[in-house]
DNA sequence: CATTGTCTTCAATTTTTGCTGAAAACAATA
DNA sequence: TATTGTTTTCAGCAAAAATTGAAGACAATG
């Protein structure tokens, strides 16, 4: 891909602020500063953007770019469409944030939630091939505090997503 | 301080699995590995540890144990106590995770959000300067649902840390 | 106030993570 | 199916984060 920057600005202050905003959410969420970038820009623009466009405006590359929009397609963050008679990929963001949000925290905060279970219970296993006569008789208690409090997480997840269901 | 391992066996495999669930924790929240194994492995402690306990048997390093514990007690996740006799500081687990939790989104996510606002404010500046004549008209009903989601954001810190508060 | 045991700090190092860009894969068009 | 435009992949590189350990600070005790 030859890139044309070409009526391709740099970004305002303006842009650069909101931008920043999405920059600092993906951070907290635990992704790469290069995908909050994309999907700011992408939040900002009123039509739909192509890689090259996001590439030039952003100044990163086309590794970054490629891989960033992956991850927030499987989001659903972005939706790609062709335009006809083009031969491009054209993207537009997701601006129902709250969808998205409902989405990431079910995927990924259930995720950690099933593996902790699957680990709780490799952990009863070993707990109880070592028997009574074992030295951790005291971790019963803590063990079971531990599970109480999975179960506890599990419904908290479950009210987080509710909570952004309510069409505002 | 020379490290005197005699009497300190390694972590056996119940043990390992349960500080894995705390390492694994920590990373959610976005803390150092270190930070979940100081804390896993006071949580199945009975007894109080000394700095040293937990250098011997993780096997970190007397810096990485020091600054752990100093963030481990500015969330109060552990507490200190001096035994009487002793030169040496002893610690322990808070064993209610729910407490810990609670504060923890209360100051981690309350500092994201404020920051948030901030930077909206700043935003709504800049946007004002420029005026009815520029380009960024379109941004105006995008900038709104940004402020309502943060609102909705706010709302829900708060529901989650109810969500911990009852006391079960 | 000197000695000794313990903890903190921080520059250097290691580890982890994210980014780059050229090459390969793919897709559209003629 | 050759050509050309576009996207994906991935080995190597760069940046960021975590860890180490030794030097210095601090505190208790004699």
């Amino acid at each position: 891909m030859k890139i044309e920057t070409t009526s391709r600005p740099p970004l305002d202050d303006l842009e650069s602020a909101i931008i920043d905003i999405f920059i600092r959410a993906a951070k907290v969420l635990g992704y790469p500063k290069s995908i909050g970038e994309i999907y700011g820009l992408l939040y900002i623009s009123d039509k739909p953007l192509c890689m090259e466009d996001i590439i030039c405006r952003l100044g990163i590359s086309l590794g970054a770019a490629s891989q960033g929009l992956r991850a927030l397609k499987s989001l659903r963050a972005v939706k790609s469409n062709h335009m006809i008679g083009k031969r491009r990929e054209f993207f537009t963001a997701e601006l129902e944030l709250e969808y998205i949000l409902r989405r990431f925290f079910k995927k990924e905060f259930s995720g950690y939630l099933n593996n902790w279970k699957f680990q709780q219970e490799e952990i009863r296993l070993i707990s109880e091939q070592n028997g009574t006569h074992d030295s951790h008789y005291h971790l019963k208690a803590r063990l079971e505090k531990l599970e109480q409090l999975h179960t506890k997480s599990h419904s908290l997840i479950k009210e987080v997503c509710e909570h952004f269901d309510t069409t505002t």
